[in-house]
DNA sequence: CTGAAAGCGCTAACAA
DNA sequence: TTGTTAGCGCTTTCAG
């Protein structure tokens, strides 16, 4: 099989051109080529079964049309919305995406961001988990656009794009508050990242807007562990865990917030094994509202982010940047929205 | 910023020496350069903060290191798994992954096909979905190895990698008989993959070996659509709707095998909307084992199919290719295992 | 051990 | 309208 490859010069051999003229025609360039000249490349090009080499192209022209995405793992459906988002974007421009699962691992991040850079990758959307304030700073510095995505990067010249967190934990507990609760437990990963931080400020904030003083045990939050790669069952055992030692404190809450879905099916599946009826005895609520929660048994009420959006719209911004034109906000916040399902109920 | 960047030639100048020995020192060539050159090239390296351009490398080698692989959807947690298997065994040999989403369209998949061997791409990886016979013909005849994964693809050229679906459901159905269950209905996605007709012997199989005979009625089929692109909401839907003409039967089953876990999850909903109890009045079992499956309540016994692994597996096959190895077999089949967990239960 | 030179496949001045 | 030429950044003969 494989011969040597055919190139524009074994076209222009056999059309009688030069590889200029090809190349003129092939790249679908708008530079004058006659009709005849045109119909005798394309023809060659079929009967050579012709397919261009883009490295050639990019080499020249120094833009290699892709884009680097890095994400902790694509296993999260969180993350699999976004990507989505974002491929379509980039398509749509013409341009691919080289995805990247950090796992959480800021080495393996580090790493990837190397070899974006070698492969001449012009933009690159990140969430990161590093805390190295200036891991981007080189690459900026090379000319990379760089939009940092759900997590919040400090430094200027870094877009950002996220979610508001504090808004969103403000809104279920509000909601619970309404409904009568005044125990509401929050049960969350490792405060390590902006965006959970904040999700507890906006569940203090709509206590203290209440008058509520929450008992601190019901703030439960898991231990911080490097290697939460594989996985969303991660997650989902970190909700049984803290839950367990809800159900162990004499002062029970009667509701739960979880920091987000998957986390919120380990809870509600633990109060089930303590025969513990959702939303009878205790309330649940979670965060990302993805595709999980309206499969759970009660149908999960949950804060919605707008995942898809969101990897829209930093790709968007990103198309922009690369293409030279006006960038509307260096700093975008989305809305999050209260879908209320049927594990949130009213206190009796 | 971004002057323009700094290559080996102007490495080469700032240490006295050749662009052709800076090449050596920096690509870890094994050819023998002094350590006093090697010293004053990476120092003059570091200083002028070089990052090397694959492109030029890629370029001159004629290799991109860079590997494609086309998946139907990485929303749906199943090829997330495999994936994740690709990538990590990609990494380890140095190569990239280009992730493509082909959305069940066998437009987009062609397109992905071009594009990828556009970028050069010496190796692909395919779970398709194409009914095309010859649409991988051009690929191959230019020397691309292909691995086609999940999805058999009929070319004696390409390797293959897949489940033993048949056994699964064969497995799933007789331990079902062996609960007593005499009246076991399959609930699938159209019968328009190859691994469905095989889900389908195996359940026939099943039955016949123990001298059944199904109602035909039992066997539903969801309606053939083309685009089913965006995430798993659909077979959780396509779940609930066979189960409602199910159950508006006169002669229900007293067990539903579901084609995948999604579709299960959607099964148990819905029969959890209908006041029947899983496994008390009905009991289900599901296909793929994926981490969806303990978080349901009750959770679900299902058919693990070693995803992960098989990622893996494509992967080093295609790596084995690739670096001209010795390769094991052309044709894998990856076996079953049934995961008994609380979703179906003796009938009594 | 080091360097000069050619060239991977393509594009873009510049000439004709 | 077409062709000639000179690279993009890198590797690799082939000479020294």
């Amino acid at each position: 099989m494989s011969d040597k490859p055919v190139t524009i010069h074994d076209i222009a051999e056999m059309a009688n051109a030069s590889a200029a003229t090809v190349s003129r025609v092939l790249s679908n360039s708008s530079y004058p080529v006659s009709h005849d000249m045109r119909r005798k490349i394309r023809a060659a090009a079929k009967a050579l079964n012709y397919t261009p080499n883009m490295l050639g192209r990019q080499l020249k022209k120094n833009n290699s049309m892709t884009i680097g995405v890095i994400i902790p793992s694509i296993t999260n459906p969180f993350y699999a919305d976004v990507v989505l988002g974002i491929e379509e974007i980039a398509r749509k421009h013409g341009y691919h995406v080289l995805l990247c699962n950090s796992h959480q691992n800021p080495q393996l991040e580090a790493e990837y961001l190397q070899t974006l850079l070698e492969k001449q990758v012009k933009g690159i959307i990140v969430s990161s988990i590093s805390r190295q304030k200036d891991l981007l700073q080189p690459y900026l510095a090379k000319g990379v656009k760089i939009i940092a995505m759900d997590q919040i990067i400090d430094n200027p010249d870094v877009y950002q794009i996220g979610f508001d967190y504090r808004k969103g934990a403000y809104m279920a507990c509000r909601y619970l508050i309404g409904q009568g609760h005044t125990r509401i437990a929050l049960v969350t990963a490792p405060l390590n990242r902006p965006s959970r931080i904040s999700l507890l400020n906006g569940y203090q904030d709509a206590h203290r807007e209440a008058g509520i003083t929450p008992l601190k045990a019901w703030f439960q939050e898991s231990e911080d562990s490097e290697d939460i790669s594989y996985g969303s069952a991660f997650e989902f055992t970190n909700g049984k865990l803290l839950t367990r030692k809800l159900l162990h404190m004499a002062e029970r809450p009667t509701a739960i917030l979880a920091c987000n879905d998957l986390t919120a099916a380990g809870v509600i599946n633990e109060l089930g094994e303590y025969g513990i009826e959702v939303p009878g005895q205790i309330s649940v609520i979670g965060f990302d509202n993805i595709e999980l929660s309206q499969m759970l048994t009660p149908a999960l009420t949950t804060v919605d982010l707008p995942k898809y959006e969101m990897g829209r719209f930093a790709c968007s911004t990103l198309m922009d940047l690369l293409e030279g034109n006006e960038i509307r906000a260096k700093e975008v916040v989305l809305e999050p929205e209260l879908i209320v399902r049927k594990s949130a109920a009213k206190l009796e």
